[in-house]
DNA sequence: GTGAAAGCGCTAACAT
DNA sequence: ATGTTAGCGCTTTCAC
């Protein structure tokens, strides 16, 4: 025999009917221990696997996930990847995943692929131009559950995870006033973004009060394609010194990019830390490993990712009603970067 | 109607037979033009999708492919992930992914699941310990195809993509010795596993005919439960520094530990590229953007993804024969942690 | 060019 | 406690 054994072949050889062996393998109590044993020596001794695609289709609810992420270069994302599967593989589930690359056309592909593949729901960081339409299918009544992380989609009205950059940006601003800073440069970011305006709104109520301010042509953003590459953050701090003079302290849109300015910084003679406050968001372990270690926003990737899932299971048992939004707490780690910085003493 | 509409749906809205919307659904030429419209503006009309998962259960085999990491904190694995995603993809592919984190029972339960959803092939990063065991039912005529990467799995015939490592360890001791290193240091890797062993010895063949040493003392493995934290890297630089003198040069198994390693050595004062040459494996992003920049062998990770997609769609297509195995040369990427280095002048 | 019918491997309702 | 039957959504001969 070439193909696989199935429930019939099992079921000949245990001499039972196929409904039993399904039985059996749900360990049903409806079967005598001993037909079980005999069952299960039939499917060892022949090398029985059970065929989940078949069970779905005839029965019960798939049990597989997407989860949809643009890029786990990023460790944040990596971490967020390894919660939401930790969490699926506890309940169950397997997960299908994909990388969109910020990529509005690959991401449809994507949804497409995984809804075609009847996943009972999608667990989506949506690319920055998302505009919502790769979802379609998933709207009305016969929809998928969809659970969108860190950044919700345009027109879509669907659960969602996300962080509250607000406060994020709001604890820097505190403590980089507590600091004494005068002037605050932002780098990175895509102009117009939800998260980055929450991030610098609240970068200002947190300087508010304090003779802080963040000039205009200090703030630099990026275009949004940003493969969050230190690279991007040599960049940025290039710019942002040709522009003029030296900020007291500078806040980078992600860790990636503090790291870059580290290096541009340095190569200006300006060392991170002492010459002038550094610090990020997302926390990534990179930031407690380099020299000076950074300052960073953490925004716990592991609930994030255990949260999403948990929304979405509980979407997929009660589908309907109003779409839910949580919002994870994000908490300031102060590392060297701000800590040894001290504002100039008027000579 | 609150079902998914079926083809059967589509069909009766078309005024067609099941069967001609399947035929149109592969665009088949056989259906005049006219038709397909029709059907098509139909399945527009109706929201239908795709169901692959039925279509695969009646024919053709499955589009899905299993790839089980051990971790993806490791960005060197985040990369090779991306890489088979990016690749299986492009051959409208479907990836199904499962991280086992070193972990045995929880590698058995992916690849068990793996199987169960009819995935066509497997990819897999084995955890240290893997004995085969969690691939029992994959043997024989009815196999599923595998490619292993990095490490091969002991008493499974499969596929492999590895890494020439007794090179990438060659690179490191040619360069170390010509930079006049005397003692060598090696910190991190499983003792025993064939990664590690590979490693050292490229690295004792490459430092042969200079007069540079790895007194055992230097050498300080760990139990390959690894994290691949950077807090591995500072343990076991302690350790090391523990046992006695600082050697002229440290190696660590893989680019995290040598992040930790940094930090560790500036808490005993010593400072990296200057006081002691230090180098790794893997040529991590961060790497380039740690200061000094970290001298590492690069694997080409995107490169070994692609090659264990290649080859485990050819054994899709080509099943049976003789297992292949493919390696990925390495190349040396000097930076300022070593190039920085110069053996201490008699004084 | 299109339709009718069988069947992939499984589950669930009902029957015994 | 186990068997019978129908059918999930699709593809694939084979007719017409």
């Amino acid at each position: 025999m070439t193909r696989r054994p199935t429930m019939n072949d099992i079921a000949l050889d245990a001499g039972v009917s196929r409904a039993t062996v399904s039985l059996v393998v749900r360990d049903s109590d409806q079967i005598p221990e001993s037909t079980k044993q005999r069952v299960r020596a039939s499917m060892e001794r022949l090398g029985y696997v059970y065929n989940r695609v078949a069970g779905t289709m005839r029965g019960g609810g798939s049990r597989n996930l997407g989860l949809l992420l643009t890029n786990i270069q990023n460790p944040y994302l990596a971490e967020v990847s390894m919660a939401v599967e930790a969490a699926a593989q506890e309940s169950e589930y397997t997960l299908l995943q994909g990388y969109s690359l910020g990529d509005v056309e690959r991401e449809r592909r994507l949804v497409r692929s995984m809804v075609e593949n009847q996943v009972a729901g999608l667990i989506v960081m949506g690319a920055v131009e998302s505009d919502g339409s790769a979802f379609d299918g998933l709207g009305g009544p016969r929809a998928v559950p969809l659970v969108t992380i860190l950044r919700p989609i345009d027109s879509v009205a669907a659960d969602h995870v996300g962080i509250d950059d607000r406060r994020a940006g709001r604890l820097l601003g505190a403590h980089l006033a507590a600091l004494g800073a005068r002037t605050v440069a932002v780098l990175g970011g895509f102009e117009g973004a939800r998260m980055l305006e929450a991030r610098l709104g609240g970068l200002r109520e947190g300087l508010a009060g304090s003779p802080a301010r963040i000039p205009t042509s200090m703030v630099v953003t990026d275009d949004g394609h940003g493969n969050y590459s230190s690279e991007t953050g040599a960049h940025l701090v290039a710019e942002l010194l040709e522009r003029g003079s030296c900020p007291d302290a500078i806040v980078t849109y992600t860790d990636a990019y503090a790291l870059g300015v580290h290096q541009g910084l340095r190569q200006h003679g300006i060392e991170p830390g002492a010459d002038v406050a550094l610090a990020s968001f997302d926390n990534i372990p990179t930031a407690a490993q380099i020299h000076p270690t950074l300052t960073s926003v953490d925004s716990a990737p592991h609930l994030l990712g255990a949260e999403a899932f948990r929304l979405l299971t509980s979407r997929i048992a009660e589908p309907g009603g109003v779409a839910e939004s949580v919002v994870v707490e994000p908490h300031l780690v102060i590392r060297q970067s701000t800590a040894l910085w001290a504002p100039p003493t008027p000579a």
